[in-house]
Order: structure tokens, then sequence, then C-alpha cells
RNA sequence: GGGCUGUUAGCUCAGCUGGUAGAGCAGCGGACUUUUAAUCCGUUUGUCGUGGGUUCGAUCCCCGCACAGCCCA
């Protein structure tokens, strides 16, 4: 309390007890010499201690005299006079020390009974088996690498007040093994995606995250200003249209896992930046790109969960199976059987109907926007087991190929699962003059006050005029794909550091 | 943007029609040489999210605000 002559002291003043007492002892720290020290190499890690050791007993482990180097997070610390166990974390796991003042002698031993749980420490000794059974290490050597500071969570509920799990992720990761785990299998969802893409061909790559023209879906973007060039611009919001400009330039299967930034309200399905994967294969259609997707998904669940049928929050989720394929209309008679197809196909009746679920239709849409409206209000979140939705209107789809045999629709899907789109994939348009016209529509609706109506590229169409090969393209929301194979209910849960809003 | 719910010690949580707060863990002091959320004895800690209002008196009732969670748009 009197200490408040050191400058690295005073901000202990408005701390809880615990953070003043350990500020105190860290203060002892600096006096007796290098507080932080970074010269110890630990040898082992936990997890593959136990995996190597875990079955063998005393009798087996004595002789061999294992001698390891572990260093971690204390998380547990159990004194008993003159011996006590701690239980350290390290990235794989957890591993107990046993430590007696008779091996490690008396000064360090009184020191490591202050130490506090949390306490970043290293040790050194020889293998064994508690009388319980347990692998630990006989320590010889211990000590201390950084002090913590701040009080870890209680020890044995944990972190539970999601507000903080969010805002203090590295606390929610050093004490729940449930949150760990979700980004160790994010990892390896990731790459057996990028695994998936490569086997079969495809060409990594990055394109622009700042944009002269938002481009390649419907949203409101971010903008940005750069300073030398003085020019707006914005966060992309999709890369479709570079892709398909490396298309034009003969990479003929690319693909890119990055991030999307749209400006658009928060929820448990969406943060303002998350990762996509979009790609792009010449010579393929929207038919290819639906196999090559379910294909995909299937991997990337066997990757992480080791298996295609899953839980998604207490419900079963088979993947196993092939995914349905239902056109907009037929998903409407299918969870919505009310409706007769004279009523679908009457725009005037549609209208009133969207009213009735608070859906305010631009003036201009026209029968498949109005169609796609109601299956969004009645069937999609009912469409839990994978389900493409085929055949969208052209007029909200200005990047898609239309079909050969109806110019009203395009060959487009969407994917959805668990009542959530997924992945969204077409025919990609590769005529020049239809997609100048398809733009030049977008500006009319952008005019007419649609906000999220595209922009024209002029550049892109230059591009598509050199010649761009028949191509499919999709993008798999890499977030969302991440919930369902993680059982996860909300995108904060997937996202290491979502957004929120600042502290109060 | 609208509705519902929540916010009490560092953490997990109690707190009765309104009488200014408790437990466990963590901390501190002590005992203990194989513990497992170690145990045992003793002990400290709070702008009760925030700003108003009602009241002799508010963690509790009312209103606003902040943040969060869920649902809806």
């Amino acid at each position: 309390m009197s200490e408040q002559q050191n400058p690295i002291e005073v901000v202990a003043q408005d701390e809880n007890h615990v953070i003043a007492e350990r500020r105190e002892k860290l203060k002892v720290l600096r006096s007796q010499g290098v507080a932080f020290p970074n010269d110890f190499k630990p040898t082992h890690q936990a997890k593959p201690l136990h995996a190597a050791y875990g079955e063998q007993d005393n009798e087996s482990l004595d002789p061999q005299a294992i001698e390891v180097r572990v260093a971690g997070r204390m998380m547990l610390k159990r004194v008993m006079g003159k011996a006590s166990f701690a239980t350290i974390q390290d990235t794989s796991g957890r591993i107990q020390l046993f430590i007696s003042k008779e091996n490690i002698g008396e000064d360090i031993y009184e020191s490591f009974k202050k130490w506090d749980m949390g306490d970043i420490v290293a040790a050194v000794g020889f293998l064994f088996k508690t009388k319980t059974g347990e692998l630990s290490v006989k320590v010889n050597e211990l000590r201390l690498l950084t002090k913590s500071l701040r009080p870890l969570p209680e020890k044995f509920h944990g972190l539970s007040d999601q507000e903080t799990k969010y805002r203090q992720r590295y606390v929610d990761l050093i004490v729940s093994d449930d949150t760990r785990q979700t980004f160790i299998d994010r990892s390896k969802i990731v790459s057996a995606i990028r695994g998936f893409m490569l086997q079969n061909e495809f060409l990594e790559v990055e394109t622009p995250m700042l944009h002269p023209i938002p481009g390649g879906a419907s949203a409101k973007p971010f903008k940005t200003h750069h300073n030398a060039l003085d020019m707006e611009m914005t966060l992309r919001i999709a890369p479709e249209l570079y892709l398909k400009r490396l298309i034009v330039g003969g990479f003929e299967r690319v693909f890119e896992i990055n991030r999307n930034f749209r400006n658009e309200g928060l929820s448990v399905r969406h943060n303002p930046e998350f990762t996509m994967m979009e790609f792009y294969a010449a010579y393929t259609d929207y038919q290819w790109l639906m196999d090559f997707t379910e294909n995909c998904i299937r991997t990337a669940a066997i990757a992480a969960r080791g298996t295609a049928v899953l839980t998604y929050q207490g419900r079963e989720l088979d993947l196993s199976k092939p995914f349905q394929r239902l056109t907009i209309v037929g998903a409407i008679q299918k969870y919505a059987p009310q409706y007769t197809l004279a009523q679908l196909s009457d725009a005037a009746y549609l209208r009133t109907e969207l009213l009735k679920f608070g859906v305010k239709a631009f003036e201009h849409a026209g029968l498949g926007a109005l169609q796609l409206a109601l299956f969004e209000e009645t069937a999609e979140s009912q469409l839990w087991e994978p389900t493409y939705i085929i055949d969208y209107p052209v007029e909200v789809s200005p990047l898609a190929r239309a079909s050969d045999s109806n110019s009203e629709i395009t060959e487009r899907f969407e994917l959805f699962v668990t009542g959530r789109e997924i992945a969204n994939g077409f025919s990609e348009l590769n005529d020049a003059e239809d997609q100048a016209a398809r733009f030049q529509a977008q500006v009319a609706a952008k005019e007419a006050g649609d906000d999220e109506a595209m922009y024209y590229d002029a550049d892109f169409i230059r591009a598509l005029e050199y010649g761009m090969p028949p191509t499919g393209g999709c993008g798999i929301g890499i977030d969302r794909l991440v919930m369902m194979l993680t059982d996860s209910p909300s995108i904060r849960d997937v996202i290491l550091f979502p957004h929120m809003r600042p502290e109060a």
C-alpha cells in the first residue's frame, strides 16, 4: 500500500486485492533478478507424454529414467506440507507435476508455495506414476517463467458468461476445452477443404480486399480511403469478379479462402467480416458444382469429426446421403402446401401474401423474385437436411448464366442446411454483352432505390470481352459450415474475436 | 429497429410484499511428503451495470441509458 514510488505499481490502486497481491509478488520477483526469463526450452508436451507413457507402470518407467522438460500454465495446485502437486497446461493438454521440498530444495519450494494459478512455470524431472496411477513429472528443477497478474475464472465451473467468452477469448481459451476444440476443428475443416481443392487441381489465389468498385454480391460495403491515391475504396463484399478475371486469364481452376466484409447487422449467423471460400472451374456447370460442393462438405465433416452423420443442436444431421434438389416453387409446395400452383404463379397474389409476412417487395419485383421472397418466408428455415434450391430468377442473379430452356431463370443453386444458407453457386454468365446489360439493369435498380444493387464494372466487362470459357463458380460460407460441423449455435462461437459493441 | 430476459465479490451463483448483502472457488495466515475440484482451522474482499424517480429507507418497485443473450424485422 505504501510502495507507490515505483511507477509500475501505480495502477494497482483501484484494482481488486487479488491483483494487488500478485503485483506485490511480481515486485519481489523483479527485485530478485530477471522476472520474465526466456531461456527455457521444453522438450516435451503433455499429450504426447500421456500417449507414449500413460500405459506404463513405475517398474517400467523407473529404469528408463525418462527426463522431460515441460512448461505451461499452472491450472491446479495442491500444497501438502513438504510435497505438492501442480497441474500445468500446455498447447496439447495437461500434465501433473510432483514437487517435493526434498527434491528441489527449501528456497525454491517456499517460492513455489507463493506462485499462483495462471502462472507460467517450467519443470525438469523424471516421469513416474503416482499411487493413483497418474503419469506425472517428479520435479527436480522448477522455475517461474511468467507471473500472471489476473486471477483465472473459477477452476471447476470455468467461464460461463458468454460476453466475457467473446470479449476475452484468451481467457476462454485458457479455461474452456470446448472452445479450444472448436477452433482446432475449424483449422482442420479449413485445411481439409484446402486439401480437397488442391487435390482437384485448383490453384489457390489471393485477390484484392480493397476494391475501387464493390462487386460480386448484393450487399452494403464498408468504405475506406486510400491516402496516397486520394481515392475512396471499399472492403470487398465478394472476390467473384476478380476470380473470374483469372479464369479469363487462363487459370482454369482457382479458389480463394478469405474474408468478406458486409456492412450489415450482427446476429447469430452474421458477423460483419466472415470467411468465404469461392472457387471457379472452367468447363463445368452448376450441376457439376452441386456434386463437387457436396463432396467437399462431406470431406470436411469426416476430417474434422470423423463422420458425416452429425448432431446439430440436439437434432440429427446426416451429410452422408445425397443432398436433395428442389426448385424454389417445389420447395414452397413441399414445405408450405397451402399454396396452389395457380397462386404461386400470380404476382398480385404473392405481393399481398408477402405483406402478411411484413415483406415489402420492390415495385419492380417480378414473379420469380416474389416466389423467392415467399420461399424465404415459408420454406427456408425448414430445410434441415442438406437441400439445394435451384432455378433462381434472373433478376436476382445478375452474374449467373440463364437457363437455355427458360430465359427467366438461371442455372443457379443455393445450399441450405439446418435452415441456413451455406453455399451459393451457378453456371457463370460469360456472355459479355448480356453481362453488360445485366449491370445496366442493376444500375437502374440502384437509381430506383435498391442500395444493395450492383455497380457497373467496366473492367470486368472488358475481361469478359476477351472470352471467358464456360465456367461454374461457387461460394461456401466457412463460418456457417464450421458452426454446422462443430455443433455451434452462434457464428460468434466459431470466430475467435467476434465483433462486439465497445465495452461500456 | 422492435419484443423478451439478464447484469450482485476476480470467477460460479444465492438473496423472502422494501430494512444498504451471503456461499463455494480464488486470495491471505496456519497444519499436512502421493494429491485429483485435495482436505482441515482461521480470515479479507462489493459504486449490487449506470443515471434518475417513489419511499423514512431501494440489490429489490417505476422510468431512462449501456452492454449481453434469445426471438422477430
